[in-house]
DNA sequence: TGCCAACCTG
DNA sequence: CAGGTTGGCA
C-alpha cells in the first residue's frame, strides 16, 4: 500500500498538490537550478513597465514579487531537506512519487508541443495581451502557489508535501476560459483530460516566457484589451486563491473519512509500547485488589513469556518508565487518576501522533491457544508495514473542529475536547451546543446508533449505572423501559464477553497452558478479534488499551478458576464478575455527544 | 418485597 | 438481542 495514496484520492486534495508545482516546473530547469531561476524570471518581468500607465500596479507587483522571492528563498533552505536516495531533489519526490513523473512529463512538454498549440482559452489572450500580461499572470500564479504552500505548511506537517506537479502555469489561462464560477477548478482537477488540454498551452507559454519578449513589446500590447484581461485575470485569481484556501483548509482540517476504517487486521498490533495499564477506574488509579498479579500491566516485566511477548513485557513502570525512543508516553500515562492532562493539546497531538506511529508488540499469546508455545508471529514486517493510517489521525485533525469523532487512543478521551458536564442538564446542553453535528432532538426510543454507541462504551465500562447511561445518551428520553432496555444491552454484552472468556480460558487449559500470565489479549489475538467483531463490527473505533487489559485480566481469572476446579461451584463466576465490575474505565467525554451515533453512521 | 444481575431460551 | 426465570441481597 502506498501510504501516500490517500493524498491523491479526493480530487480537491490532489489539487492542492497539483497547485504546488512549482516554480521550477514552469521552466523545466535542471534540478540544481530549481528555486533559483524563478526569481530571475521575475526580475525580468516588470522592469520596463515603469513608463507604463500601470506603473503603480507595477510597483505593487514588485512588492509582491519581493515577498514571493523571500518565500522562495526561505523554501530553498526550508526544513524539508529530505534527501532521498538517488539525489533526487527532495521536493520532487517528497511525498508524491508521482511528482517526479509529472515533472518529467512536463519537461518533455515544450518539445512535444513545440508548435505552440494554441490553447483553447489562452491563445488570444496570450498573443494579444502580450508577454507582460502573461508575466503578470505568471506572477499571480506564483503567488497563488506560494500562498497555498504556506497554508499547507502552516496547517500541518503533512501538508508541506509537494504534490505531483500538476498546476502548470497554463492552467491560469484555462481558468479564464472556465470562468463560470469555477475559477479554481483547474487546480482541483486531476484528470488527464485537463492536464492534456492545458499542458500544451502552458508549455507554450512557458516557452515563450523563457524566450523573453522585449519589454517594449509588452508595453505595446498592454494598452487595449490587456487591461480588461488583466482585470479578469485578477478576479479569476482572487477567486481561485480564496477557493484554494478553502479547499486547503477543508482538506487539512477534515481528513477524508474513508481513511478511518481500515478493514481487516490493520488495527492490530498497535498496542503502544508505553502501554498503560487499565484505564483508571473511576476512583482513580486502578485498584488492584486482586490476587491478580496477573494484571498485565507494565508493573513488572513478565518473566517466562515467550519471545513474542516482548512489548508488553517491557519494563513499563508508570509513570516514568523509559520508553523506547519511538514511543512517546501517551498523554494519559502520567497521573493515573483520571488523567488530568495538564498537557497542552498541541503537544498531546504530537504525542499521540508519535504514538500512532509506533507499532505494537507482537502477540504473546495468540488467541488460538494451540500456538501459545510457538508464537505464530506474523512476520514483523507486517507490523512494520502496517499502514499507520491517516485514519488514526483524523481525530486529531477533527479535534480542531470540535468534531465528535472516535479517537484512537485509550485515554485520549480525557483531552479537554468537550466541556465537562456538570449537571446533566446544563452540561449536556453545553455539549450539545458545542458540537456542530449535534442533534438536539430527544428521542424516545433507542435506535441502532444508540446500540452501537453502547457497544463501544462497553469497551470502557462493563457495568454502567443508569445515571451514567443517562449522561452518555443525552438524546434519549429515559424512562423505565428505556433504561432497563439499555441495562439489558449491557447485560447481554457482558454475557457475550464472559462466555468468550470462559471459552478461551478453557481452551488454553486444554492446550496445556499452565501459567495464566501467558494469557494476554492482544489486538491480533483471536479472542480480541471475536470481541471486537461483536462490539465494534465496523471496526470504526479503536478499542482502547484498557479494554485489552480487562480482557486479559478476565481471561486469566477464568483460567485460574477453571484450572483450580472452581467451576464445580455453581456460582464460581461471581468472584470474577465482582473483580471485573470494579475495573470500569472512564468513558471518553465525546461519547456524551448526542451526535456520536450519527457520526458513526456516517462512516 | 423489590431490585438487580445472571442465566436460559428463542 | 429481548423476554422470561432464577437467585441473591438489602
Amino acid at each position: 500500500m502506498d501510504p501516500n495514496s490517500s493524498l491523491h484520492s479526493p480530487p480537491s486534495q490532489a489539487c492542492l498538490h497539483l497547485a504546488q508545482p512549482c516554480i521550477e516546473d514552469g521552466r523545466s530547469p535542471s534540478p540544481r537550478e530549481q528555486g533559483r531561476d524563478s526569481p530571475f524570471l521575475w526580475r525580468q518581468v516588470p522592469s520596463s513597465s515603469i513608463a507604463d500607465p500601470d506603473w503603480f500596479w507595477d510597483e505593487h507587483i514588485q512588492a509582491k514579487r519581493a515577498r514571493v522571492e523571500t518565500i522562495v528563498r526561505g523554501m530553498s533552505v526550508s526544513p524539508n531537506p529530505l534527501v532521498l536516495p538517488g539525489n533526487t531533489p527532495a521536493r520532487d519526490s517528497l511525498c508524491c512519487p508521482e511528482k517526479s513523473r509529472e515533472r518529467k512529463r512536463k519537461q518533455s512538454l515544450p518539445v512535444q508541443q513545440g508548435p505552440l498549440k494554441p490553447g483553447p482559452a489562452g491563445d488570444r489572450g496570450s498573443r494579444k495581451g502580450g508577454p507582460w500580461v502573461r508575466e503578470q499572470l505568471h506572477l499571480l500564479k506564483q503567488q497563488l502557489r506560494h500562498l497555498q504552500e504556506h497554508i499547507l505548511q502552516a496547517a500541518g506537517p503533512r501538508a508541506t508535501a509537494q504534490g505531483p506537479g500538476g498546476s502548470e502555469t497554463g492552467r491560469g489561462p484555462l481558468g479564464v476560459k472556465q470562468r463560470n464560477g469555477w475559477g479554481s477548478r483547474p487546480w482541483g482537477v486531476d484528470s488527464d483530460q485537463h492536464q492534456g488540454s492545458n499542458r500544451g498551452l502552458s508549455a507554450a507559454e512557458k516557452h515563450r516566457v523563457c524566450e523573453g519578449k522585449t519589454q517594449s513589446e509588452e508595453a505595446r500590447f498592454l494598452s487595449s484589451g490587456a487591461g480588461a484581461l488583466l482585470e479578469i485575470l485578477k478576479k479569476e485569481l482572487t477567486g481561485a486563491i480564496s477557493q484554494a484556501v478553502d479547499s486547503v483548509l477543508q482538506k487539512v482540517l477534515l481528513n477524508p473519512p474513508g481513511l478511518l476504517t481500515q478493514p481487516g487486521r490493520s488495527f492490530q498490533g498497535l498496542v503502544p509500547d508505553g502501554k498503560s495499564g487499565p484505564c483508571p477506574p473511576e476512583g482513580g488509579a486502578c485498584k488492584d485488589p486482586l490476587p491478580l498479579a496477573a494484571l498485565p500491566t507494565r508493573a513488572q516485566p513478565r518473566a517466562g513469556l515467550p519471545l513474542g511477548t516482548l512489548s508488553l513485557a517491557k519494563p513499563l513502570d508508570p509513570p516514568n518508565y523509559p520508553v523506547s525512543p519511538r514511543m512517546i508516553p501517551k498523554p494519559y500515562q502520567g497521573p493515573p487518576a483520571n488523567c488530568p492532562l495538564a498537557v497542552p493539546p498541541h503537544s498531546q497531538e504530537g504525542q499521540v501522533l508519535t504514538q500512532l506511529l509506533g507499532h505494537g508488540p507482537r502477540g504473546h499469546w495468540h488467541g488460538s491457544l494451540s500456538q501459545d508455545s510457538s508464537p505464530q508471529s506474523q512476520p514483523s514486517s507486517e507490523v512494520a508495514l502496517r499502514p499507520w493510517g491517516a485514519a488514526k489521525m483524523r481525530p486529531l485533525a477533527l479535534r480542531q473542529q470540535q468534531c465528535p469523532w472516535p479517537f484512537t487512543s485509550t485515554c485520549l478521551e480525557r483531552l479537554p475536547l468537550i466541556p465537562s458536564v456538570k449537571t446533566e442538564q446544563d452540561g449536556l446542553q453545553a455539549v450539545t451546543n458545542a458540537l456542530p453535528f449535534s442533534s438536539s432532538h430527544i428521542q424516545e426510543g433507542l435506535n441502532p446508533g444508540h446500540l452501537k454507541k453502547a457497544k463501544l462504551m462497553f469497551f470502557f465500562t462493563r457495568y454502567p449505572s443508569s445515571n451514567l447511561l443517562k449522561a452518555y445518551f443525552p438524546d434519549v428520553q429515559f424512562n423505565r423501559c428505556i433504561t432497563s432496555q439499555m441495562i439489558k444491552w449491557f447485560s447481554n454484552f457482558r454475557e457475550f464477553f464472559y462466555i468468550q472468556m470462559e471459552k478461551f480460558a478453557r481452551q488454553a487449559i486444554s492446550d496445556g497452558v499452565t501459567n495464566p500470565k501467558m494469557l494476554v489479549v492482544l489486538r491480533d489475538s483471536e479472542l480480541f478479534r471475536t470481541l471486537n467483531m461483536h462490539y465494534n463490527k465496523g471496526n470504526d473505533f479503536e478499542a482502547p488499551d484498557c479494554f485489552l487489559e480487562i480482557a486479559s485480566l478476565t481471561l486469566q481469572e477464568f483460567f485460574r478458576a477453571v484450572s483450580a476446579g472452581k467451576d464445580s461451584d455453581p456460582s464460581w463466576k461471581k468472584p470474577i464478575y465482582k473483580v471485573i465490575s470494579k475495573l470500569d474505565s472512564d468513558i471518553p467525554e465525546i461519547f456524551k455527544s448526542s451526535s456520536y451515533p450519527q457520526e458513526l453512521f456516517r462512516n
